[in-house]
DNA sequence: CTCGCAAAGTTAGTGTCGCTAACATATGTT
DNA sequence: AACATATGTTAGCGACACTAACTTTGCGAG
């Protein structure tokens, strides 16, 4: 019998988990299912309360089960974060639409993805920055981290009315990534509260495209 | 018999070890041990590699002692957090000695301080904001945190020439909290080869000053 | 001085976790 | 149809955070 009893889980699964449940012996794509719960469970607890066990409740699967797929625990977790920082540059590469190529605005339109990215996905953003040394090292990481950044660099390079990346355009880079990069943490950390409204947002990024590409 | 045999734990302590090791049945004073243990554990091993039981062992007691001094794991970590907070406004207030009250550079020695201390005491760095939300969200560390920013609101009206806080004033207190804190981030995750002499990254942080004090 | 008690240790045990080993079942190739 | 392999299972180990119950110690009141 294909789906006899297995009275222990939910049988009835919402439309929400029919992607990370399994239906019989075999699960069809745990490896999938497993990022997604390892995802959701991050966001939802933290990286400190993930815990692979809780992963594979939602997956519907023994504990064991996800070492057929994964090294261990940290393997997991940098699958999920990878999956994280490509939607993460898409989403940099999409803010930058409809901007004229040369506007300081694009420099400013790629730190507010930046930090809404951060805010929203917090979790992953956690793990990727927060973490202690190579806790998550895998260069694949590093790897995609610099691609994003080279996105920076070039549209730095543009307002300056430059064709290459100098190491003055890199020295400009790092004080934006810097900038944006601890606004994050700190708003995450609620550390900002009298940062409000959006527009004050958008009003405090674009001041310090502004102050970092002057001259 | 009140030092018999003991001989699972070395009874030869190095003076280096003598301040967190019993002598007897009785500590004499545990939690400062205990609270010394795990400065030099997480120091070593990172937030997440840290164990009460290593602490433990580090301070030669058995593992159920630690809760008659702290309520769970948390709040060992927050009592080394508070006391390494204590330095680091220590430290901040002695980088400013010797240079004149208004000067950019009050700022930027600052700045300086701030980065060094989260490299070189980079477990309490991360355990106070590489942590998910309300991991070490204790209220006390809160308010030690608003103290520290005090100080850098109070360099940064002297130098605009203002005597109060004005909303002016934290706004740019947070854009360079913003830069210093993502810059300590960036630096200890070593996303900034190239960023080598101490002379460079000097110069690095006065620009960083001008550029936020500039109007 | 000693009696008693609270403070500060101990041992033993629970439940959870990460991970492994050995076994079971499904899948796809020949 | 048979086998090899991929992918699941159960059982179990050692480490961990934490608790309960017991023991030792220091100390103050009589």
């Amino acid at each position: 019998m294909k789906t006899g009893k297995k009275s222990q889980t939910l049988e009835v699964v919402a439309p929400d988990e029919a992607a990370l449940r399994k239906s019989g012996y075999h699960h069809g794509d745990l490896r999938a299912g497993l990022i997604e719960a390892t995802r959701r469970l991050v966001e939802e607890k933290g990286p400190d309360g993930f815990s692979v066990s809780d992963a594979c409740r939602l997956a519907g699967v023994s504990t064991a089960a996800p070492y057929k797929h994964f090294k261990d625990k940290n393997e997991m977790l940098v699958a999920m974060v990878m999956e994280g920082m490509a939607r993460h540059r898409d989403n940099m590469l999409a803010a930058l639409e409809g901007i004229p190529k040369g506007s300081p605005d694009r420099v400013t339109a790629l730190g507010k993805e930046y930090v809404t990215f951060a805010l929203e996905e917090n979790g992953i953003f956690r793990l990727k920055f927060g973490g202690y040394t190579d806790r998550l090292e895998d260069p694949r990481l590093q790897a995609a981290g610099e691609q994003t950044f080279d996105i920076v660099l070039d549209e730095v390079a543009a307002c300056l009315g430059l064709d290459e990346i100098t190491p003055d355009v890199r020295r400009r880079g790092f004080m934006l990534w810097s900038f944006v990069h601890g606004l994050s943490f700190l708003l995450a950390d609620k550390k900002l509260a009298a940062m409000g409204g959006d527009g004050e947002m958008d009003l405090f990024l674009s001041d310090i495209s502004r102050r970092v590409l002057s001259d």
